[in-house]
DNA sequence: GCCTTGCTTCGACATGCGTCAATGCTGCCC
DNA sequence: GGGCAGCATTGACGCATGTCGAAGCAAGGC
């Protein structure tokens, strides 16, 4: 418990992200850690006008109809698209304000030094 | 509205992001999917001159000593972080290659519009 | 040389996650 | 109203992941 040398275990100053701001952070990036999810919010953010069908989603992948929904749901509870029914077919959409703060925190991450 | 072809199922002109691509980003983005990883990295991040010994890492958490190894080991093939052994300690540093690799990518996702 | 400290690796277990088939629901068209 | 296409939900199964205790390695101090 003292102290185990010189160049060690000194306290740290500031730890920029707690526990509560990592679960939060964490659950959006598990949110992107999938093959299938990546290229669909890649896929819905390329789409004209920044929205795209189901319909377009769902052959594009060959996969079952229920897990492409099943992929898009969690994305949205994520907060990184946004849903829309439009008469018979449902459009999502990309919600920059996440992606954007996820860059934020990446850019901060690895710029420290840089932005110091 | 019988013509299904006019507002839906249009084939895209590009998909930015091929599945293997996808693949190799999902891994770094699941890396980064739990809460104790992602703190770990920011204490990696701001700890003095980007460097952070592990055993100031271990007692910052509620767990384990091997958990928290295991964790560090995953952010290190992640690419996300990178291992030195100077002495008797460890000493690990961000690889701000990886995570400004995916701030562009994120910012991209989020900004296509703003972009173009 | 031997022991202590710091960190990693190895099994093992419980939980969570991705996937599918089947079903349900909503809105359009005849 | 009846039928049908588009999406979502449910239940179930198999695999991956987070966690721990125990053991193994490397480096220093006595």
């Amino acid at each position: 418990m003292s102290k185990q040398g010189d160049g060690c275990c000194e306290p740290l100053s500031e730890q920029p992200l707690a526990a509560e701001q990592a679960a939060e952070m964490a659950a959006v990036f598990k949110a992107l850690g999938d093959p299938v999810r990546l290229r669909l919010l890649s896929l819905i953010a390329s789409g004209p006008g920044g929205e795209v069908c189901v319909c377009e989603l769902t052959p594009a992948f060959e996969l079952s109809q229920p897990t492409i929904s099943h992929h898009l749901k969690l994305l949205r509870q994520a907060g990184l698209v946004d849903s829309e029914r439009r008469g018979t077919w449902v459009y999502y959409r990309v919600r920059p304000e996440t992606t954007d703060r996820m860059a934020v925190l990446l850019a901060g991450v690895g710029g420290v030094r840089a932005a110091a």
